[in-house]
RNA sequence: GCCCCCAUCGUCUAGGGGACUAGGACGUGGCCCUUUCAAGGCCAAAACCGGGGUUCGAAUCCCCGUGGGGGCACCA
């Protein structure tokens, strides 16, 4: 292990500490459990914590039952916490929402430090500002209006009561470099940087200021996030260079894009269908854990040029931030569907049959875990998501089956023909006491031969017969299962839809 | 408009100067197996964005171009 991560940090080695960081703004989609994948896995591999913060200090987007949805998801995935706003730790609280006071006191830090300002400039005059420099094509920037101000006016102004933020005095001159771990050196013109809010005039903070002084705190050893934070990247830097404090390692890890390719992954790919980006979604279409963490995995990182099936453990063993790819990834939902049954067949068979119950209930077929049993061995190869086991099987728990009278008609015959092989078929069938698969495939393989049938064709309508479908698992298991009682009455079913026919 | 990042088959990727007739996986096509559908096995088509350098030698290093992505809020 230590070979696979030797090229970071030392302390890497000692007490690792990640947190996965998400805002409760809208449901967790699949970027987010994928970042917050490589952080549990980072912190495993270590030994490490993997702690949960919750950043919560925009009260506009706040979207209750978001929370909720992110430890359901990381549950659900298999990925458990170490600290967090539901179990508590030795830095709480881990809710941005109830650490005000915290960035307050060092957002005044800064300000006494010389690092930051206030600010009075109202929304209004910080629009016209923004809209007048579009308008000479000159990038967006604060101005400067209260940098200038000398500290007694700003203090003055800010006892009798005047509305303000605070500013992070960027420097005017020079450049800043930050430095990370799978793209090394980010350098940018402190030129470009922005003298950006830290403290917003409801008094709570924005995320510059709130993640910096909390991974400070919590003592955060790595910070991973996706690259969409590159842009302020040094203006990070410079906040922790501000406070004097030891940088963590900076890991910005690739987005994931549209499954075309183009553009960031966007929320109307989901809902529903083949294209859900949500991973509680996924779980309700029939997709297993196992499967989602493998595929996620594999989306902007690999191991080497042979493996690819992996469980938890194997991840958490062969992870490595250095092998994280720096450019983005469409998402493969065909792989997904690969993956899934990979897993699928991977399970045992009881496991299979424990996690298939719900699915049933969802389609209203009150199962149980016994009756499904005998059905899993039959299904489990054929199957790449436990839904796809509803439609295969559903025939078998249903009182009636309702095939397709013109499906009835083996393949090459005539109605009548059908009809003839489904009463020949049913005579045979009821000079057995029950149904053992091994003597019903000879009697009925037997059958064929006298229709001078090819086995297909006769199969083809009993398939149909018995299950009401073209597409079903093995015909003779099916039948046993099934029992003489059933199998008799759809025959008797197949032979008056065939009547019917003619 | 400005800034930052990225660039190998359709997609995810291996590759860190010679081991490359560029490997694997998904998907696609074909064959085998076969009671349907799968699964499994075998085979095939499919890529180093372009141009300059550096070097005996470049997919690998550098520069430019192009393309793609991201960012430019009192959102994160």
């Amino acid at each position: 292990m230590s070979s696979e991560v030797g090229t970071l940090p030392a302390r890497v080695n000692s007490s690792t500490r990640v947190r996965f960081a998400p805002s409760p703004t809208g449901r967790l989609h699949i970027g987010g459990a994928r970042t917050a994948l490589y952080d549990y896995l980072l912190a495993r591999q270590t030994e490490g914590a993997f702690v949960i913060r919750i950043e919560d200090t925009d009260r506009k987007r706040y979207v209750p039952g978001a929370e909720e949805e992110i430890y359901e998801v990381l549950s659900w995935l298999g990925m458990e916490w170490n600290e967090g706003p539901d179990v508590g730790g030795p830095f709480a609280p881990y809710r941005q929402s109830e650490r005000a006071d915290i960035y307050l006191a060092h957002a005044e830090q800064l300000v006494d430090s010389g690092h930051a300002y206030y600010c009075f400039c109202t929304a209004e005059r910080l629009a016209s500002v923004r809209k007048e420099q579009q308008a000479r094509k000159k990038p967006p920037r604060y101005d400067g209006l209260c940098r200038r101000l000398n500290s007694e006016e700003a203090l003055n102004r800010k006892h009798v009561g005047e509305s303000h933020v605070i500013r992070f005095k960027t420097p005017r001159q020079g450049k800043t470099t930050g430095v990370d771990v799978i793209r090394g050196e980010i350098t940018v013109e402190n030129a470009t940087l922005d003298d950006y809010i830290l403290l917003k005039s409801d008094g709570l903070p924005v995320y510059h200021l709130a993640a910096m002084v909390d991974d400070h705190l919590m003592e955060i050893t790595h910070v991973l996030r996706t690259s969409e934070w590159l842009p302020t990247f040094p203006l990070h830097v410079l906040i922790y260079e501000a406070f004097g404090w030891e940088q963590p390692a900076w890991v910005h890890m690739s987005v994931l894009l549209n499954p075309s390719g183009k553009g960031k992954l966007s929320k109307r790919h989901g809902s529903g269908g083949a294209h859900a980006v949500y991973p509680l979604e996924l779980k309700e279409l029939g997709y297993l854990p196992e499967a989602v963490v493998n595929w996620l995995a594999l989306m902007g990182w690999s191991y080497d040029d042979r493996a690819e099936f992996f469980d938890m453990p194997d991840l958490i063993r062969k992870f490595s931030m250095v092998k994280l790819n720096a450019s983005p990834a469409a998402v493969n939902f065909s792989k997904l569907d690969h993956f899934n049954g990979l897993h699928i067949r991977s399970l045992k068979q009881e496991d299979l049959a424990k996690r298939l119950v719900s699915h049933f209930h969802a389609a209203d077929l009150e199962v149980t875990e016994a009756e499904l049993a005998p059905i899993v061995p039959l299904i489990q190869e054929r199957i790449r998501t436990l839904n796809e086991a509803v439609e295969m099987s559903g025939f078998f728990f249903r009182d009636t089956v309702q095939p397709d009278p013109q499906q009835l008609i083996g393949k090459n015959m005539s109605a009548a023909e059908s009809a003839a092989a489904v009463s020949r078929s049913t005579e045979l069938i009821q000079g057995f006491d029950r149904l053992d698969a091994e003597s019903l495939e000879l009697a009925l393989r037997g059958l064929a031969d006298d229709l001078d049938l090819k086995v297909g064709q006769l199969f083809g309508i009993l398939r149909v017969a018995v299950t009401g479908q073209r597409v079903s698992p093995p015909l003779i298991e099916t039948m046993e299962i099934l029992g003489m009682g059933l199998v008799l009455e759809r025959l008797n079913r197949a032979a008056e839809l065939l009547d019917s026919l003619e």
